[in-house]
RNA sequence: GGGCGCGUAGCUCAAUGGUAGAGCAGUGGCCUUUUAAGCCAUUGGUUAAGGGUUCGAGCCCCUUCGCGCUCACCA
């Protein structure tokens, strides 16, 4: 075994355990084995226990020591595995001194031990399984950063753990290690997955993977991440969005598709953007924005019930009620209660820029009218929308995608959905005539110039697709790491991702 | 990118411009049903990094790095 770990400047615990390491092998015993005894875990060992206390439950478990207190001639400590948490009891009777002195010669605070033996209550009941034979798993050499830990009223209570955000974040095996509430948001996380999958499988949509490396990106106004293929001299797009290859897909009659995977947007982070964060879309033919309504108000609702069982959710400190229908706002109206500017009567970007001004809105100047909408939706109508709610018919010129209100031109059948005060998904009836979305393009091109990089490119693949014929359908995408957030009750989007961009540590 | 705040021992935190401390962890002892066990003793610091003011800087000033909040940006 090399005697030192080369990438770090050990500080005196680490060289204290990397010594006991040392010692360890040098008397012949492994710190590091390959195989264990292991043959339960300690949730399994307990269950078993207390469903008969009768008979005799031997087990080997395997866990990180947590807390050890030795007590002379006796030793109590905790072990934690993945699924639990149990004590451990050591006794100069029956393992002999020199086993005894093994143990607090060679074991810390954060090691993997293997401990045989057969459970039993202490005199205050808790189920301790009394230890016959141990053996070291896997030494750490660097302290876990958390002193010791105590159970209050069932809860595990660590104490002085680690809780700065940035190591947290950048040493996330550690959080987890340490925090097990941390553990449990990413349960969660993996549960909506898993019942957004089963949702939708059980509706008859099929999952497909479409490409993350694109030549052209569209689907959404973002600035891409830009790559380069050396072989093919080719510069290459990380995706934005799923939309306009799912929906080729349509023309192709795969008449239910979605795609739960990575999004890559080059904008700024916030509590609720990373660079790179999970989406789920759908497209479903012969569908259109009210269906997917319907289905999204049942496919949330299903999510609660799978991951929570319940709908009434805690974000916040507010209790969000996930019981469809949910509240159904219409942009236009829902932009004069607020703020009493009624933007079908401002038809172009100058006249509503007046009227914001007007009303005391700070406005930058330049801005399309799409984007001056978007401003009022966010200042006036986002962070109000508590509970869940839709928010329908949006204007034309900010949805290029999506298809047009019958008899409304300057309206297309769009709806985004609202809770605790942030956007968690957008859907609409999507526009499947050619000629349109061709129009459609060169006015996006219009509208932001060359040079803005996040005008929609002309996607010539995508209109041909779109000319051989696709099916009336509705699609739909949300932020998979923001349902999350809901459901977990976390206020920012990096406590829902294990490994959230920061920015890199200079090392000279 | 702008504004505000933060960065002290492995972890959690103290310290009027005047000798850098505590609890836990660690180390050495005592202790046969404890549970943040207890008791005695004890190690541990380039106060994020660099520069400046001062007799003297963790503290005041400047620069840099990182993090947080916020604004801007963000279909």
């Amino acid at each position: 075994m090399p005697e030192r770990l080369l990438i770090m400047e050990l500080n005196n615990l680490e060289k204290v355990r990397l010594d006991k390491a040392l010692r360890m092998r040098q008397n012949g015993r492994d710190p590091y084995p390959t195989r264990t005894a292991v043959s339960n875990n300690i949730s399994e060992a307990i269950s078993a226990f207390t469903a008969d206390e009768t008979v005799e439950h031997v087990f080997t478990l395997g866990g990180r020591i947590r807390a050890t207190r030795p007590m002379g001639k006796i030793i109590f400590a905790h072990i934690e595995d993945g699924f639990g948490r149990i004590q451990l009891f050591f006794r100069v009777n029956t393992l002999g001194e020199e086993a005894m002195k093994q143990f607090l010669d060679e074991f810390d605070l954060g090691d993997f031990i293997q401990a045989t033996g057969k459970l039993f209550r202490t005199k205050t009941g808790e189920i301790t399984l009394e230890v016959t034979d141990f053996k070291m798993l896997a030494k750490a050499i660097t302290p876990l950063p958390a002193a010791k830990d105590e159970v209050v009223d069932g809860e595990i209570v660590r104490h002085a753990t680690l809780s700065d955000p940035e190591a947290r974040y950048r040493q996330r095996y550690a959080d987890l290690a340490v925090n097990s509430d941390v553990r449990k948001v990413f349960q969660v996380r993996a549960g909506v997955v898993r019942a957004i999958r089963q949702f939708l499988d059980d509706r008859g949509f099929l999952e497909v993977e479409t490409p993350i490396l694109q030549p052209i990106y569209g689907g959404a106004a973002a600035k891409p991440f830009v790559t380069h293929h050396n072989q093919l001299k080719q510069d290459l797009f990380l995706r934005i969005s799923f939309e306009l290859y799912l929906k080729r897909l349509l023309v192709g009659m795969l008449d239910r598709v979605y795609e739960i995977g990575r999004d890559f947007r080059n904008e700024g982070v916030s509590f609720k953007h990373n660079p790179e964060f999970t989406q789920l879309e759908f497209y479903w033919a012969y569908a259109d924005y009210l269906k997917v309504m319907e289905l999204t108000e049942q496919m949330v609702a299903f999510t609660c019930d799978k991951v929570l069982g319940t709908r009434k959710v805690t974000f916040n400190g507010q209790e969000l009620d996930f019981n469809p229908p949910w509240k159904r706002v219409e942009l236009r109206q829902g932009l004069i209660d607020a703020c009493g500017i009624d933007i079908a009567a401002f038809p172009t970007e100058t006249g509503l820029e007046e009227a914001m001004k007007a009303k005391g809105i700070k406005v930058k100047p330049g801005m399309p009218r799409g984007k001056l909408i978007d401003q009022l939706i966010g200042d006036y109508l986002e962070i109000n929308f508590i509970q869940p709610t839709f928010l329908y018919d949006y204007p034309r010129d900010i949805s290029p995608l999506a298809k047009n209100k019958p008899g409304d031109p300057s309206t297309v059948e769009r709806f985004e959905g609202f809770v605790g005060g942030m956007e968690l998904c957008n859907a609409f009836t999507e526009l499947n005539e050619p000629m349109e979305q061709e129009a459609r393009f060169l006015e996006m091109g219009r509208e932001y110039g060359a040079d803005d990089e996040e005008r929609h490119p002309m996607d010539e693949d995508y209109l041909q697709a779109m000319s051989y014929g696709m099916p009336p359908c509705g699609g739909f995408g949300m932020g998979i790491d923001r349902l999350t957030m809901l459901l977990a009750d976390k206020r920012t989007i990096r406590e829902v991702i294990l490994f959230p961009h920061l920015r890199s540590r200079d090392e000279e």
